[in-house]
DNA sequence: CGTGTTTGACCTGCGC
DNA sequence: GCGCAGGTCAAACACG
């Protein structure tokens, strides 16, 4: 909670590259540990469920058990085959046309910890090391049945105290557990969100 | 035992 | 075509 970095939303500049949303907050993010307490407090599921959301796009990957590749790799190009599902959440490349990507919503906070706690559960699926960053990128992936949302976080290498975590996709699902914090965190991003404070040179650095 | 993490290999896109 | 970087898979492993 010292100050709020940047915040800022990109067009959807279709043209080829992916949109991205990207949004600065600082908070205390705590997730330590995941789901503990696990319950299914439903408390509306209404914050993030809508805040990432990104309107069109992909909402029906749905029930798609997103990951059904036969040849077990290059599952994420090579989908479309027809099976419908997943073919149209990932809009990669449709015969011939250029690959589209889903919008990413990216927003960065100044954090001790790297997982922000936002009431999904998440399932770490890889980690790269980046170029020209100290600290590794990893990817995370909605565990809810049907639900598509993958995340990456990462830590910024000039400036270690903030994390930057980028999610594509929308919840199909409400969200599993209440989360004061994140909550907390969603409301600095709207405040923030109507000052249109646009911080370019952490998004050249980003993003691509 | 169920769930999540780690990690090396593999795949793909892109620039040269 | 080649090499690099990003993204994903999946087996092995750790943990509650």
């Amino acid at each position: 909670m010292e100050n709020y970095s940047n915040l800022f939303s990109t067009q959807p500049s279709s043209s080829t590259s992916n949109s991205y949303h990207f949004m600065g907050t600082s908070a205390a993010a705590s997730s330590h540990d995941r789901h503990h307490h696990g319950q299914p407090c439903n408390s509306g599921g209404s914050l993030s469920h809508g805040l990432f959301s990104n309107s069109k796009q992909q909402q029906d990957g749905g029930d798609e058990g997103a990951r059904s590749s036969p040849h077990g790799r290059g599952e994420s190009s090579a989908g479309p085959d027809g099976t419908g599902g997943e073919a149209d959440v990932v809009v990669e490349k449709k015969k011939g046309e250029k690959k589209e990507r889903r919008p990413r919503y990216a927003f960065q906070t100044r954090s001790q910890v790297d997982i922000l706690d936002d009431g999904y559960r998440w399932r770490k699926y890889g980690q790269k090391a980046v170029k020209n960053n100290n600290f590794p990128r990893s990817y995370y992936r909605c565990t809810h049945q049907g639900c598509n949302v993958k995340k990456q976080v990462q830590r910024l290498s000039r400036d270690e105290g903030v994390v930057v975590t980028t999610y594509e996709g929308t919840h199909t699902h409400p969200i599993e557990k209440s989360n004061d914090n994140f909550e907390h965190i969603l409301t600095q991003m709207q405040v923030y969100s109507g000052l249109n404070n646009v911080p370019t040179a952490f998004s050249n650095h980003m993003f691509q």
